[in-house]
RNA sequence: GGCGCUAUGGUGCAACGGUUAGCACGCGGCCCUUUCAAGGCUGAAAUACGGGUUCGAUUCCCGUUAGCGCUACCA
């Protein structure tokens, strides 16, 4: 038996869409608190509704979850792989007499035009499509829940399929504490019976959600506030099975910048494209815990020890939040700048290697060198995709002048004769350094008589052919004097025809 | 429609009865400078509205408005 009061959480994906950033920043908060707390977070994947079940994005949920760096410590399971449970609870529930069998015909029920239906009582609720301006008055009390049992087997005989729908007091409170809004409470005449096994003999979510984290011993659900309503009816659930609720905490949603849902049409937002986008995972992680978590003070830059160290659930606020895409960015940027090359490292290699840039380059051959033209870059980065832009000018010799770099900084007429005597003087270096090609490029410029910034600048787009780029002597250090030499020669007859 | 939640600059957060209402992103300007970034300085920009309570409200209470959520045999 489990004697340690550690926390127990969880995070519970449906399968039928791909990891969208909201679910991500209710992971990220699950995992927070569990590794704050020491205790465990495990991993459920809710795929009961067969019809837009998807079973193939399981992996790429995982997969989401893993780059995120959420890791758990138990599961995944699957409520699909475990319905008798369920079964046995709806029975349990059903045989205490705290739930009824449902002959009403269920609009999503899958015999369609058979449409048994038990002649009388028939219809009640019925969504009513999806038209727009539908008002729908809704029946709090199924009429079943009063079947006498004549008319229960009347029913049965007739093959009326049944669901079992809890039977919700109609007097009363349901209370419970959620550790973000507070004390809760609502009255019992504001909750329908709703419905815990379907007539397909699978559960609701309401049902195997509150059986499964009753037999996961979890204690503490943090979830999105769009489950803050139903809420009580699993406190019901929670009692009918004789269990006590676990703390809920409820984190507000993430919106789209026009305050709607976030939905495709905002952009961007599974996590995996953000992966792909060429996003730091520790960087998107300090974003999302951000969004709807405060440490309480005006710290930003959090790295992910220290939002485990300072994660709490009284930080969590209660109001939905707007995704910032260019926030998103800027954190990105600064942990392109301020992490230790060592660790960018890894993900610029991964980078380069989906480019095919990195088998046979300088960058494989060398790693001191590797680690020093990253960090001679990498303040002009703002995604780890940058890095294949600068590796092509870096590392082959397969780049381009661009258009706008030529047309700003190689106008002068004197130009190509300046770089020829400039490839020159730097072919004839004897010491290839910094300094030393500074003061070769200066003497150039002086004995022609411009401005050392003209040669400076026509030369930058003449070596690596952009007109941004980091400090030129630098760049020729990190290219080599053989390199700088050759591209300079090669780069005169373009500048003549320019 | 019913029920509920929320409300600080454009955005994310601070201030948990007393501050010239703070920080960050974004935007403008300046500095640095060899391009572009990064960095530094700086400017504009907010307590939704109306009532209370209080010596004093961003903060507590009520109402209005707005947004969002739930109201499925979806999760």
């Amino acid at each position: 038996m489990d004697r340690t009061n550690k926390p127990r959480v969880r995070f519970a994906p449906s399968p039928t869409g791909y990891l969208h950033v909201g679910g991500a920043r209710t992971a990220l908060f699950n995992w927070l608190f569990a590794r704050h707390e020491g205790g465990t977070m495990l991993l459920r994947v809710e795929d009961t509704d067969v019809e837009r079940n998807r079973p193939e994005l399981v992996d790429g949920i995982l997969a989401g979850l893993k780059w995120l760096g959420v890791e758990w410590d138990e599961g995944p399971y699957f409520q699909s792989q475990r319905p008798d449970m369920y079964r046995a609870a709806a029975e349990r529930v059903l045989d205490s007499g705290a739930a009824f069998a449902c002959y009403c015909k269920a609009s999503s029920y899958a015999g369609g035009d058979a449409a048994p239906a038990g002649d009388d009582s028939g219809e009640e609720q019925e969504p009513e499509g999806d038209d727009e301006g539908v008002k729908f008055k809704k029946n709090i009390t199924c009429p079943c829940r009063d079947l006498s049992e004549s008319e229960r087997a009347a029913r049965e005989r007739e093959g009326v399929p049944h669901a079992i729908r809890f039977r919700t007091a109609r007097s009363g409170v349901t209370t419970f504490q959620d550790a973000v809004f507070g004390e809760r409470e609502v009255k019992n005449e504001e909750i329908e019976d709703f419905v815990l096994l379907r007539s397909n003999g699978l559960p609701t979510y309401q049902l195997s959600v509150v059986v499964d984290d009753i037999d996961m011993r979890i204690t503490h659900v943090i979830r999105g506030a769009d489950h803050l309503s139903n809420t009580p009816k699993q406190v019901l659930l929670y009692r009918a099975l004789g269990a006590e609720p676990p703390i809920f905490a409820h984190v507000p949603l993430i919106l789209g910048a026009d305050r709607t849902r976030l939905s495709k049409r905002h952009g961007a937002t599974s996590v995996s494209s953000y992966a792909d986008e060429g996003f730091l995972p520790e960087a998107f992680r300090n974003f999302l815990a951000l969004l709807g978590w405060s440490p309480g003070g005006d710290s930003e830059f959090l790295r992910t020890s220290e939002l485990v160290e300072r994660f709490t659930l009284e930080g969590v606020s209660r109001t939905n939040a707007v995704f910032d895409r260019p926030k998103l960015e800027w954190f990105n940027t600064q942990y392109l700048q301020k992490l230790p090359v060592e660790e960018l490292l890894p993900h610029v290699a991964a980078e380069l290697k989906c480019a095919n840039l990195w088998e046979g380059s300088q960058a494989a051959a060398d790693p001191g060198w590797f680690a020093r033209a990253v960090d001679l870059i990498r303040p002009r980065t703002r995604l780890l995709h940058d890095f294949t832009t600068w590796a092509r000018a870096f590392f082959t010799d397969d780049f381009d002048y661009e258009p706008e770099a030529r047309a700003k900084f190689w106008k002068d007429e004197r130009l190509p004769g300046m770089l020829a005597k400039l490839a020159d003087a730097l072919a004839a270096l004897p010491e290839w350094n910094h300094d030393a090609c500074d003061a070769a490029s200066r003497a150039v410029a002086a004995a022609e008589g411009v401005k050392a910034g003209l040669l400076i600048n026509a030369t930058r787009v003449a070596i690596v052919g952009r007109a941004v780029a980091p400090p030129l002597f630098e760049t020729m250090v990190a290219l080599g004097q053989e390199r700088v030499v050759t591209r300079l020669r090669r780069a005169i007859p373009s500048i003549s025809a320019h």
